[in-house]
DNA sequence: ATGAGTGCAAAGGCTTTGCATTAGG
DNA sequence: CCTAATGCAAAGCCTTTGCACTCAT
């Protein structure tokens, strides 16, 4: 994996610093998508902006991809073909974020619908992203206040 | 449509006034998610305050749903029950967003297969959020420079 | 008259950026 | 040595909020 991580960031004219491979071991210790702030809890103080500043370059290179949640913070997790295909399950109440799977076989279905919308609408280069909005078993007694 | 906004602001104790009628016709109007500049266009200068809190009262009530694109602007469309069920193509060049629909057919696998895993992670009230992420054709062109 | 809605301006919070320092080729 | 990466601090930008005014009941 950290050869890849490599290769990516050398295709951007990056380099591949022991701050950056840290935190793509960070990234895959994790296994969900992390905000910032648990990044730099993780990591024990790693400076915010070092912390934004790496996860942009790591994103530019393919390597890290940037996950919008409800609101509040961005999250940031490996790409996929460093990890696996996977989708998530967003918490509006409390934000926490939980990965689950498809079928393979709906998930090819899914792909080529897709494909036909992306042509359809003369969209290039398309990725897909297929995401569940709740409430997690915490949020949802909270909110039965 | 407007006697269901009505009700709806009502339920969570708001009133349905012109300046809120309006916005609603505004993004009946667009047909398409659009942001607060874009809206503030539209409507030919309304107040930036008022229109993030329209849109925060009628997103409370379920009048309207916030789309979160690619980064920049947070968008703004009619709740689905008020349009139709879709999903969206969004650039991540430009920002734009294009709506498409899914065969109903692989619509209902799909709502299956998210009943089943919203069950297993144990979340609750679980809507899906199906999205294309890509380059629109004028992104394309311009990143080919 | 009384309370909600609106407008203006200022504050808030996540994120980005300028600049000096440190590390790497 | 010289460019890139890092750290600190400050600025940016979307969004929210305080306060006064207006409108509807």
């Amino acid at each position: 994996m950290h050869r890849v991580a490599a290769s990516r960031l050398a295709a951007v004219g990056q380099r591949y610093t022991p701050g950056r491979r840290m935190l793509i071991d960070t990234l895959q210790a994790a296994g969900r998508p992390l905000t910032i702030p648990e990044i730099i809890e993780t990591t024990g103080g790693l400076p915010q902006s070092s912390a934004y500043r790496t996860m942009a370059v790591l994103t530019q290179a393919g390597v890290v991809r940037r996950v919008v949640a409800a609101d509040e913070f961005a999250r940031f997790e490996l790409a996929e073909d460093l990890s696996t295909h996977h989708h998530h399950l967003l918490c509006t109440g409390c934000g926490v974020v939980a990965d689950f799977e498809l079928p393979s076989k709906l998930e090819d279905q899914l792909e080529a619908a897709f494909e036909a919308a992306a042509t359809q609408h003369h969209f290039g280069s398309v990725q897909h992203r297929v995401d569940l909005v709740g409430l997690c078993t915490a949020c949802t007694n909270t909110a039965a206040r």
